[in-house]
DNA sequence: ATTTACTATGTAAACGTTTGCATAACTAGG
DNA sequence: CCTAGTTATGCAAACGTTTACATAGTAAAT
């Protein structure tokens, strides 16, 4: 068997022990950082695991009933720029407490969510982010049901009792679409996102809004029913222009439909934005390569993986947060310029500011060129 | 103590014996797929573990001395392409044998090496996989101790028994370069790697074999040593340009630097590829979205993964895999196209090949419009 | 039927921790 | 100096597996 061999040395809680002159047990509750332990000896323990260079074995930790350091990750896919700039932001986080990251794709997976989910728990994480998923509604039932911290990123909860870290998906289509409208656009073409996601419905709805509010009629012609890759960014783009009258700008409910536009349009030998002005959502990192640059959304995608793993940490300290408007902001808000703006239920729904002055979710990142 | 509650249930090897009326030894057999279990028995168990909806505990597992279903993976950065690109390879294959990725970045941490690699060998992954990391020698070096399998990728091994993936950078190099000239370059930039890695020289020399072969003498002034990061991309392209005899063309070691080249050649009003052309090296995923369209030396990024995955499987089943041509290159092809075209003491270096033409790490991916 | 030689099954110990409980060692107050 | 009241320390059991070893079955060969 490929078992870890024994290897130079694998200094246990014993060795340690042993080196101080104390028992296990002391060796354990200075670990752990708990009380009873004079100065002196909790000292002197310290060092002999510097000196020995004792490191814990998680495994025995969590199967003892304590706790390891590690979080799980539940992911549609990895390596999209979305995902990639939460992990950053997560792992961020993470790394101020030495935790490692638990990985777990949704991707192909053929298991029950309920199965998957016992995995998880079972598993070494102490409590489980989420983003963007499918099926989340399964997850989350059977998550639940174990009492396991989790919290959503990118993704409303979805009961009251849920955490999670959303933009302001309505606002923020709101305020692209405004743009548009007051450059002079009343074709508007939109590509949503997956239906099943609560972030897509509110984009559209935000969408709708404000061209209500220009009185501009919803045509539900040009409202295209997408999925959020790459691929419905450009079908969508393709059927939007075949219209007899086509729209003069389209919106993209986020930046890897923005790229499938981009294509659509070039192929059709379209320049942009002379012919057609194109709007993302995201502001993934790849959005400030092209020329021109993406107009695009901007989620504070790293800083909502800080904020989720924060709040995360929170929660397996503290199973039961309390979830009134107040204590929720406390929690979440810290030294820097983050805060909290709406609060519903126990869903956590936040913007960034600075100055006071609303900097995110804005359509301010970048511009169309002229 | 957030101590997973004990939930609804937490089915184990007991309950599992129970029902079928065996001993937890056997459905532990049956588990790992050993021998000595009657047929029918064995079906029994499996059907109960079904029923009862069991799922081992991986932490026991590996602590008893078995084995878990997780691999660890050490990156230097989440989220950019090319690592994304990497990851989504391996994920494809542990998803297959129902295995965990966990993740250490090395990023900030400040913690020796070494303390991090038996932090590795202790945790729960029986295999690492090293992508691009600084350092990796010091790692390396520990692992060895430890007798811990790894795989590196994307970076040569460092002594003799490393298995490593890596793509031909000498010939991508020598190709982009030839490239170039052949359209007519005389002057052309490169900006290099991080030099602390052998990639980066090993694209060094085969730029400058390529100018030698062509009669073009190597003028160091042209080189500038970047560390494949954005910003020395667009730090070193204003250099060159700056230059009282500057490049026609810069060709950059990888994508990421070839965005900051892009972006310090705009800002200086030149327009790509009039003015300058520019080639790049991975062919990460959002290369293709720029308009005109990057031209780059591809790597095959997720190939590069998944065999990085599949080598690192078999080394686990059997520590010392044999190192002579013929079997590693049995090891590392497997049915479809893929195949091993050379090999250096343990280190297995490969190209992807289709019908017997190169595919890959030539300059086809996408070309400069004229 | 009776060995023989396996093969199937079970028991117990081990993996490295945490933690409840018992006990030992201090610290004050008298 | 003694006693009560803490506070520090240690022992043992538990966490859910794997696996060496012992034992019980079973089929084949006599």
């Amino acid at each position: 068997m490929a078992r870890k061999t024994p290897s130079l040395h694998d200094i246990t809680i014993f060795d340690v022990a042993r080196e101080v002159g104390a028992s296990y047990a002391t060796v354990s509750r200075v670990l752990n950082n708990k009380d009873h332990v004079r100065p002196k000896k909790r000292e002197a323990v310290i060092h002999a695991m510097a000196r020995l260079g004792y490191v814990a074995n998680q495994q025995a930790r969590h199967l003892a009933g304590g706790r390891s350091n590690v979080m799980g990750l539940l992911v549609k896919d990895m390596g999209d720029g979305y995902t990639g700039e939460i992990v950053r932001g997560i792992d961020e986080v993470l790394a101020t407490q030495q935790y490692a990251l638990l990985l777990y794709t949704t991707h192909r997976h053929k298991i029950k969510e309920t199965t998957h989910v016992s995995m998880i728990t079972q598993s070494m994480a102490n409590g489980l982010l989420f983003i963007l998923t499918h099926h989340a509604d399964a997850y989350v039932a059977s998550l639940r049901q174990y009492h396991f911290p989790y919290v959503l990123i990118g993704q409303y909860g979805v009961g009251e009792y849920d955490y999670a870290i959303v933009a302001t998906n309505w606002q923020g289509a709101y305020d692209a679409t405004q743009y548009l409208i007051d450059i002079g656009h009343t074709r508007i073409g939109f590509i949503m996102g997956d239906i099943n996601i609560q972030a897509s419905t509110d984009r559209l709805n935000g969408y709708c809004a404000a061209l209500t509010e220009y009185g501009i009629a919803v045509d539900s012609q040009l409202i295209y029913h997408g999925d959020f890759m790459h691929s419905t960014g450009f079908i969508g783009t393709q059927t939007l222009l075949a219209l007899t009258h086509p729209p003069t700008t389209i919106f993209a409910s986020n930046d890897e439909m923005t790229f499938g536009v981009i294509e659509a349009s070039r192929k059709q030998g379209l320049h942009i934005p002379n012919d057609l002005s194109i709007i993302g959502f995201d502001d993934v990192p790849h959005a400030a390569v092209l020329h021109p640059a993406l107009t695009t959304v901007r989620q504070p995608l790293a800083q909502m993986g800080r904020e989720g793993t924060k709040i995360l940490f929170k929660l397996i300290d503290q199973p039961t947060l309390p979830n009134s408007t107040e204590s929720v902001t406390d929690r979440v808000s810290d030294a820097t310029i983050l805060s909290v703006t709406s609060i519903t239920q126990a869903t956590v729904v936040f913007t960034m500011t600075k100055g006071g002055q609303h900097v995110f979710l804005q359509v301010t990142s970048s511009r169309i060129a002229s």
